[in-house]
DNA sequence: TGCAACCTTGCCCTTGGGGCAAGGTCAAGT
DNA sequence: ACTTGACCTTGCCCCAAGGGCAAGGTTGCA
């Protein structure tokens, strides 16, 4: 009959483990020898590494508890299965991230995307709109990096055209017009036919290339009216949820 | 400029989360705005965006907050690292025994070592020897399922040879003698000589099958002044720590 | 006989937030 | 101008799963 410590021992868990699970109800106490201390048999030694190997499965003891009883065990193990399942993957996507943010990804834009910021006021861009674009492509670097550099591309891209240039200095331009100004519902139609000229009738999404968040959008329109009402005709003409 | 609540749903967090990292000194306060509101900008978004990676491999907060200021970040990253695969390697290893556990392997012993078992009384076992390998087989299948079975194996062969069977029965019968009975030390010397026998000059480990756990065989010692005082001679002549 | 290493119960501490209260603020529609 | 619902603010207590310590009793071994 072994005493607390040598079942702890054996298992791999502490006596205060131990006593926590006896507390809860998820094992039952074991008798007592004459001087007060448990007395465990192999048959608690078996029981708890049952509770154990469902713990470090990430099971709460509370619904150890429920599962020692009752015979619902053989369905909820196939669901603890793929739960561990899922947080193995999810451990990996962190690992992977974890060494993008070592490469130092996270940590400051490409060089290639900085070069393009610095040459947008010789274009005709204001201040604000360069520390927005800034900012911007911080947020999709860092949330999506995969596709990211597809989209800066692509909006690089756009720059290089004259009439499209034009179109989005004037999308700048519009920050601090009224929001009813009717060349907030002009630049709208110019976005929209830019819009489907360059990516065709069925829209991957909506405006500056697929990967943006809706959020992102959110926090950029939020600065200024007329930029709200903006976003909201290109959403209403480009049906957009 | 974002709100304390759209920075969290953002990078997919709560408020409550934020406004913890700011009391812990993980994520600087930023600016408030006229009625006191936070407000962030797209840099405390990569910021937190940093913490959440690290918070998600399990490292401290306490501890991000450390490897935010000084430049030992890239050093510890490796180790975080490191550390991630080896959780992940566990949490593999936990659905493995998970799966055993599915499967009834921990609930009950194979039925040739009950049938073992029940043939014991047979050969002139005591039934508290058979209790006992009841118990010992119990716990030697629930903590190596994988090498229990030729550990089994083995054992079960011993008590096929007339010679090695008597050692073994002896070794039962020891239970209730004075620890320092000659009978004792005779039997650890045929026990020894036998061992070598089986096993060879450099001993794979002590006694009966190298999965055995030095605890088990405490455990088993226990019941027995007798037997503890064989174990010590056992230990000594073959010189196992 | 003494000592180290157990055991007992009881209580407070920790981590990473969740949830609630009580109040202030914002944007939208009427 | 008012209301409504969704925000925001601070402050507080609560949770799981134990860790650690105190104060006392017990055991094994020399």
């Amino acid at each position: 009959m072994l005493t607390i410590g040598q079942l702890a021992g054996y298992v791999g868990v502490t006596a205060k483990t131990i006593r926590v699970y006896h507390a809860k109800g998820l094992l039952p106490e074991p008798p007592r020898d004459a001087s007060g201390y448990r007395r465990y048999s192999a048959a608690d030694a078996v029981e708890l590494i049952k509770i154990r190997t469902l713990a470090e499965a990430g099971v709460p003891l509370a619904r150890i508890r429920e599962l020692r009883s009752g015979d619902a065990l053989r369905d909820a193990l196939r669901q603890i299965d793929d739960d561990l399942s899922a947080r193995i993957d999810g451990l990996r996507a962190t690992q992977e991230r974890l060494r993008q943010l070592a490469d130092g990804h996270l940590s400051a834009l490409p060089a290639d995307v900085v070069d393009h910021l610095s040459r947008l006021p010789g274009l005709g861009f204001s201040e604000r709109w360069v520390a927005l674009q800034n900012d911007l492509w911080l947020l999709v670097f860092a949330t999506h990096p995969s596709t990211a550099r597809a989209s800066f591309q692509d909006q690089a891209a756009i720059l290089t055209d004259p009439a499209l240039l034009e179109v989005v200095l004037e999308y700048d331009r519009l920050h601090d017009l009224d929001p009813h100004d009717p060349r907030v519902d002009a630049l709208a139609e110019k976005l929209v036919s830019a819009t489907r000229a360059r990516y065709g009738a069925d829209m991957p999404a909506y405006d500056r290339g697929s990967a943006i968040p809706a959020l992102v959008q959110g926090a950029v329109n939020a600065s200024s009216p007329a930029w709200r009402r903006l976003d909201t005709l290109l959403r209403k003409r480009l049906g957009v949820s």
